[in-house]
RNA sequence: GCGGGCGUGGCGAAAUCGGCAUACGCGGCAGGUUUAGGUCCUGUUGGUGGCGACACCGUGGGGGUUCGACUCCCCCCGCCCGCACCA
């Protein structure tokens, strides 16, 4: 039989043809509207895909991510629950302002253009979304919430302006939060990040770090362990002690903190950051010229350059002595740029045996290196290399003889005794720094007034809206746009009424994106960032699916937010995503798809030639969720096969009913064997759908069209002599029914097709998840391997109810077996009725 | 350097609990349909040896535990990711 001679099925199936229909019939039907009716009944299930950055059309990458999204919020849908799959927009940013200056227009023409490209593009994709939830962050109504969360975290004193050493991008001309740099360099553009001093608006995260720290432990088994693994070392949690050192020429003993305490009688020199203050005033008068000229060299440096540990270490000495707390001995004092200026007191005891950094150092300046730690390891001193392991403290008065933990212990008490000291937590996490130079963001509610200092707009003048600005207007000039709108920034003052000015500065947009998973659930509310009763029944998310790239920055952040909206008393829960699943990329060729290589591929054309429906299919199948999927490697054109197969099931079911009138079949008839298949696969598929292996279910299902076929052709064949099923089995039928509904999570037109021509209406997504009947997932033979020394020597067919006696039985006497053993002693048997038995043989 | 992850056919990948390695797909091969090519359909496809029944080898390498290891343990090699003077 082949598909030519069918006389079932004439036409072809082409998965293009039947998109505009059913993208029509959807928008009727607009089946995946979320209830917010308090007396249904059915289960809530909050599904939140990472909003997109509209910065063009979809790509391959948004691709990959919603098919798997919408996979999992369509099985949810199926199973009967009242599912949240809201979409919204990513739309402030700096792509728009540029596009912008380019074409002399206003960032929301392109950015709202965009907008709508990709809402056109999401629909065709067949995205299940809650569409009458769809939210924009560039929405005046939207940002806002922005400020108004803003200004309380501004009475709480998590939102502080401070001076400092912030990370400026000379290309985007604007200050970066520490997140935003990779290696040194903007995340966004690529360019080397410097190093400049500005006053800065910050929010408290470091108030929250042992929190976040601490909540993850929530997370476990619920999020990829590496996100939780990254969130952990970017806290950096190092626990040790503060020590106070008298410093020659100063009233203020100067703090540092240090994790290896025991290591006190070790220090041989003081060393402060060169470009904190604090190395000016730790200096002797006669030293300054050279510290500032030292400085001039470092503030050259790029941060790569200076963060480079292959680097010579270089320093100045300040003509100071500072005075060990513990033994009174005087040790010098230097300024260098290896320490770090924002990290932990900007100062640090130098212990050159047991610090790697600090023995470079040493050996570049000629430092003193003493041993107080014998770990049995060569001196540092002669080796280079310092020794950081266990040992028994040396060389340390008191607490000689001690092991690495007694000696901090009671290195920490006795600093706590004399008022010198005391044990310490410090973490590599620093403030968020969230004000930005730029145009296109929330404009930060603060007016600045010569008498009143920095005010708060009031709630009720709320939205600060962006002033209309456009093309040139907003070149990057190493301040805000907004400066130069002198109608916008001069305002009276809110508290005293005099001249004042507004803060220009707008807020990073991932400000917009730490809260809009709580906005969804009221989207529409105009008198509070969100509904709590609302947020209550939906959230938290139970599925965030998203890319790893945000494992750190946007996650980080939005786990902040949550615990400060938390203790503000409008969320009951601390963590906003219970569940979190990385997609992978796409790539082409091995490499990641880029302009400069050429080696892009476009959504839209993919979708052109293969359909919505085999692009779908072929990013689900191609791999786990969580890997890369190269697309050299994978072929949409057999997911068009696949899919017309399926087709092709249906429609000779549909042809059989015509041909045999009007289906009089009963349910839960029809051929046993194909029945078995297809209770096995919904079973199997529910089981992987819930597991994430969207790949195997979409395997399985090949293996039941593949049966549903056998059971029709061999029907067809057979021509009145009933060898096989044929198309109009009852159990064919059932088979083409379970397989438009598991398919729709994956392939939604195709499914639709098949529903229809099975004779249901309207949608296939108002189906119901199929149940698997029990006892047809129990077999009434299984095979049973029969091993001799752990090879397979035989297979017995044998009930699954079979004793562990009757089957050594038939083991021993089984052909193969016999053939094998060849006479020889045999003296153990394994018997696992009824899938397994091993005959040890000599 | 530190931390984590991963190595399975020619390729993408499967393998609940330690129990038939390679499901499913791609590619290849053979056949059918076709004037031909393509499409489509069917079969076949880890390696080596053998006409064959079969035998041996085989999940990066080496060792171990076990009746039995892709799976657990130890060592090594390779690749990927994160952090990287954080005191």
């Amino acid at each position: 039989m082949t598909a030519a001679e069918s006389p079932q099925v004439a036409q072809r199936y082409d998965p293009r043809d039947v998109q505009e229909k059913w993208q029509a019939r959807w928008a009727e039907l607009d089946p995946f509207r979320a209830s917010e009716d308090p007396a249904d009944p059915r289960e809530r299930f909050y599904l939140v895909d990472m909003y997109p950055y509209p910065s063009g059309d979809l790509h391959m990458g948004h691709a990959e991510a919603y098919a798997i999204g919408d996979a999992l919020a369509r099985y949810h849908f199926l199973r009967g629950r009242n599912v949240l799959h809201p979409i919204g927009w990513d739309a402030f940013g700096l792509p728009a302002e540029n596009a912008a200056i380019r074409n002399d227009s206003h960032p929301a023409d392109w950015t709202y253009a965009n907008i709508e490209t990709q809402a056109a593009s999401f629909r065709r994709y067949a995205v299940s979304f809650d569409w009458s939830r769809r939210l924009q962050t560039c929405d005046p109504e939207y940002y806002r919430w922005n400020q108004w969360l803003f200004l309380r975290f501004y009475e709480r004193g998590l939102a502080y302006r401070k001076g400092g050493y912030v990370n400026w991008c000379p290309i985007d001309q604007t200050v970066l939060a520490n997140e935003q740099v990779i290696n040194g360099r903007c995340e966004r553009c690529g360019a080397e990040v410097v190093r400049r001093v500005l006053t800065q608006w910050y929010f408290k995260i470091t108030e929250y770090a042992d929190r976040l720290l601490a909540d993850a432990a929530q997370l476990e088994g619920h999020w990829p362990e590496r996100v939780l693994l990254m969130q952990r070392n970017w806290i950096g949690r190092s626990e040790g002690a503060e020590v106070r050192f008298a410093v020659e020429g100063r009233d203020e003993p100067v703090t540092v903190f240090t994790t290896r305490p025991d290591t006190l009688y070790g220090a041989t020199f003081f060393v402060v950051a060169a470009d904190l203050p604090l190395a000016e005033e730790l200096c002797a008068p006669e030293r300054l010229p050279e510290l500032r000229a030292y400085v001039e060299q470092v503030r050259k440096l790029t941060d790569i350059e200076r963060q480079s540990a292959e680097r010579e270490k270089t320093g100045v000495f300040l003509g100071r002595y500072a005075i060990n707390p513990v033994n009174d001995e005087p040790i010098p004092v230097w300024a260098a740029d290896y320490v770090l200026p924002d990290y932990g007191t900007g100062a640090i005891m130098a212990v050159p045996a047991h610090d790697q950094g600090d023995l470079g150092f040493a050996r570049a300046h000629g430092l003193e290196v003493r041993v107080v730690v014998d770990t049995g390891q060569p001196d540092p001193a002669q080796a280079g290399v310092a020794t950081v392991g266990e040992g028994t403290l040396v060389n340390s008065g008191s607490i000689n003889g001690l092991d690495k933990a007694q000696a901090i212990a009671a290195i920490t008490a006795i600093l706590e005794e004399k008022g010198l000291g005391k044990a310490a937590v410090s973490y590599r996490l620093r403030d968020w720094l969230v004000s930005r130079q730029r145009f296109w963001g929330t404009p930060i509610p603060i007016v600045h007034c010569p008498s009143c200092d920095e005010v708060p707009v009031p709630d009720d003048q709320l939205p600060v809206e962006l002033p209309d600005l456009r093309g040139q207007d907003l070149l990057p000039r190493g301040v805000s746009p907004l400066a130069a709108a002198q109608d916008w920034v001069n305002v009276p003052c809110p508290a005293c009424g005099e001249p004042a000015t507004r803060d220009t500065d707008t807020m990073d947009t991932f400000v917009d994106s730490s809260w809009y998973m709580f906005r969804y659930c009221s989207p529409h509310d105009t008198d509070r960032p969100f509904d709590p009763e609302r947020v209550r029944r939906w959230a938290p998310v139970d599925m965030y699916v998203g890319g790893v790239e945000h494992a750190i920055l946007h996650l980080l952040y939005a786990r902040f937010f949550t615990k400060i909206l938390y203790d503000m008393g409008l969320l009951d829960f601390t963590e906003p995503f219970t569940r979190l699943i990385n997609q992978g990329q796409v790539i082409n060729c091995g490499r990641a798809m880029s302009k400069s290589l050429g080696n892009g591929v476009d959504l839209g054309e993919q979708i052109e030639r293969f359909g919505v429906d085999a692009i779908r299919l072929t990013m689900i199948f191609a791999s786990p969720p969580a890997d890369d999927i190269d697309w050299a490697d994978v072929r949409p054109e057999a997911m068009v096969k696949f899919l017309a197969r399926v087709w092709r099931v249906a429609a000779d079911v549909a042809a059989a009913d015509a041909a045999a009138g009007p289906a009089a079949a009963a349910r839960g008839t029809g051929d046993a064997e194909l029945r078995r298949v297809t209770h096995r696969t919904i079973d199997e598929v529910t089981r992987l759908v819930e597991a994430y292996h969207l790949n195997v279910a979409v395997a399985r299902l090949m293996e039941l069209v593949s049966a549903a076929r056998k059971a029709i052709d061999s029907g067809l064949k057979a021509r009145g002599s009933a060898e096989g099923p044929g198309p109009a089995d009852p159990a064919v039928r059932e088979a083409a029914e379970v397989l438009a509904v598991l398919l729709s999570l994956f392939a939604p037109y195709t499914a639709e097709e098949c529903w229809e021509l099975l004779g249901h209406e309207p949608s296939v997504a108002l189906a119901t998840w199929p149940l698997a009947d029990p006892a047809l997932l129990v077999l009434d033979t299984v095979t049973c391997v029969v091993q001799v020394n752990g090879k397979v020597r035989d297979k017995l067919d044998v009930p699954p109810s079979i004793t562990e006696a009757e089957l050594r039985e038939l083991a021993l006497a089984a052909p193969g077996v016999l053939r094998t053993l060849d006479g020889r002693h045999v003296s153990r048997v394994i018997v696992r009725p009824p899938k397994l038995v091993n005959i040890v043989a000599a």
